[in-house]
DNA sequence: GTCGTCAGAATTGTCGACAGCATAGAAGAC
DNA sequence: GTCTTCTATGCTGTCGACAATTCTGACGAC
């Protein structure tokens, strides 16, 4: 998914993080190296290389001597999570209606308004996928790095839940079609009602993942494996 | 100053820490694993594992099969840190206004108080140091961990251009003074005006940094080393 | 003079091993 | 029966060595 390189260390970054992204580990629960290494056939150096990794995308914690521990995951968090990423985006929404020119807001809309009628009808995973790229695109148009970068990074610590798909059918991507009115505002260059939007909209969207959350939990402490 | 436990581990990191945000390693240069590791006196695992964490604090960067380099730094990145930081600090100010009680805001105001005029005279370590605390304790105040944690992330990607000091006496650590107004802001429960003059307060900063930024590159491409 | 090619050197990627600490479980005191 | 102490086990922390890759500099073709 995101780069798909030869490495030895690559290879156990990905399948931890796709592991602890689905809660593959119980949440709180420690990583023993050793296991993972065997799992994984390769040696514990890599392993512990990707989890250094990983404590940077906030997806497992670190205790000195004891090791490296699954996170948990908390319906509070998700509140927090969600607040920071309303703080960031509103931000840039701010910086670029200040900073992009008529052309460059009108070929975002554009580039936008097609993806969304293409993806139609697409599966779950290709929706989410939409709306990250979607709201990573929106605030890229500021041209801040570091804001993006702690976007992306907010996302990947709610993708997980966004991805679990407990009961096929039960679930949609709620709020894609919010994204129009948000690209209208946009092109107006309306800060005060593509703020307010985004606000709705994210709102929408934390509601969906808090109760996914808890679903999750007690899923995953129904078949306890060990 | 962080976690000072006694492990190997933690004396490169430490050591990393202090020399990438001194630049004490030339921007952009590739850091030698070896040549660090006989410096350092220890193998090169620990140093691999320090660096691994510095990549999360945005002190280096990596690629793969060539290693890891010591981070860049631009005024455009400072301008990109100071932006978002502006997001999330404000973000904080008016969530904490939603939340907290007033007894709690009283109690923020008055020990703020007491401690900006306790450090009055002090070092310029010792004002950044205050600065750097009202800051974040303001943050605090909203009660969101991680916001808090990008913050005190962003705090240390320009803490380092604060704290070089070039020409001893020629530096001061401005706006500390308008600290006051701002609490008096808070205190008053006036979200607006607070995170106006917030911007302001973070403006002044910013470019007292990028000034600084600047200085301190051409400081530093002046005594080539290699 | 510039570009492409090819060894040699240097550096990273990965491994297995051992030392030291933390944890859990058994044995004993009260 | 409960708490403490001690021992044994398992795990992490660190190391040195080797394999694989990248970089450097020289050589030769055009």
């Amino acid at each position: 998914m995101t780069r798909t390189s030869g490495t030895t260390v690559d290879k156990a970054y990905e399948q931890l993080r796709d592991q602890l992204v689905t809660f593959g580990f119980k949440p709180g629960s420690r990583l023993n190296e050793s296991e993972i290494a065997q799992t994984l056939s390769m040696s514990r150096a890599p392993i512990r290389e990707a989890l250094n990794r990983l404590i940077a995308d906030g997806l497992v914690s670190f205790e000195p001597g004891r090791g490296f521990f699954c996170r948990r995951l908390s319906t509070s968090e998700v509140n927090d999570l969600y607040e920071t990423r309303f703080d960031l985006e509103s931000g840039a929404i701010a910086a670029a209606l200040a900073a992009c020119d008529d052309a460059t807001l009108e070929s975002f809309a554009m580039t936008w308004h097609d993806r969304h009628a293409a993806a139609d009808g697409g599966t779950l995973d290709q929706l989410v996928d939409l709306d990250e790229a979607f709201h990573l695109g929106l605030s890229a148009l500021a041209g801040n790095a570091s804001r993006l970068k702690y976007l992306e990074n907010i996302n990947y610590r709610i993708r997980f839940v966004r991805r679990i798909n407990l009961e096929p059918g039960t679930r949609r991507v709620g709020g894609i079609s919010e994204h129009a009115k948000l690209i209208d505002a946009i092109r107006h260059r309306d800060t005060a009602q593509a703020i307010a939007l985004l606000r709705q909209h994210l709102q929408k969207s934390a509601d969906e993942v808090r109760l996914q959350v808890q679903t999750a939990l007690a899923h995953i402490y129904a078949d306890d494996v060990a």
